[in-house]
DNA sequence: ATAATATATCAAGATATATTGATTTAATAT
DNA sequence: ATATTAAATCAATATATCTTGATATATTAT
């Protein structure tokens, strides 16, 4: 039940659902990326991030400093299901700005 | 994306959750039984029935001064996934406590 | 070691959602 | 018409969640 509700409420905020989004479009993507694409302070995503791994839906691989983050797979049917429905939106997503793969650590 | 959001924040509640898995269970059901049933006041699931129904996840059938809720059939694969997991879950039930059919309108 | 960078966590205030009791609407019965 | 019952809505309060800026942790570079 929980587990369930975990999940169930990490998909119950649009900023969340627009990191869904933008994570299937463009893959691994590190907190610092998010923060120039999205034009939100670091504290936020993270927060977010975490709701969001927390919830099943993503994956995340240290690097050094980095912290890359990626639609976990598989994804049980339920996250699927509900990614496949995010992908149906068409939400319109904020262009890539990537600042981690012009320093440091290259994935 | 409004229309997700309504649907997953429809899940975002451990109250609709068991009203699910209770309407999953036990087919069409009024207020007046729920109420008895979870041992809740009348607005408080009326208000909980109202955004499951607005998540697409209920129907109802208005039948003279009753409103009988059940689970909508069919559901699309997003929101029948999420019962299935409900399901999985196996939440504990209250019994239910079934005042409509001793009175008035009988479905 | 010190400095710089990336990320995570914390505490506060702001915002949103849930609960309650009262009121309203609507159908039925007397 | 009046009374009764079922259900929906409203306004106030309680509770939970989000956002922010500050701080903490952790890795790398000098």
């Amino acid at each position: 039940m929980d587990v369930f509700l975990e999940t169930a409420s990490a998909l119950n905020d649009e900023t969340r659902i627009k990191l869904l989004a933008f994570l299937d479009t463009h893959g691994a993507l590190c907190v610092c990326d998010l923060q120039e694409s999205f034009g939100m302070i670091q504290s936020r995503l993270s927060r977010h991030l975490k709701i969001l791994k927390e919830g099943g839906f993503l994956r995340v691989d240290r690097c050094g400093t980095w912290a890359y983050y990626s639609i976990r797979s598989p994804l049980d049917r339920f996250r699927s299901e509900a990614l496949a429905e995010i992908r149906c939106l068409g939400i319109e997503l904020p262009p890539l700005i990537k600042l981690s793969q012009t320093e440091g650590c290259k994935l």
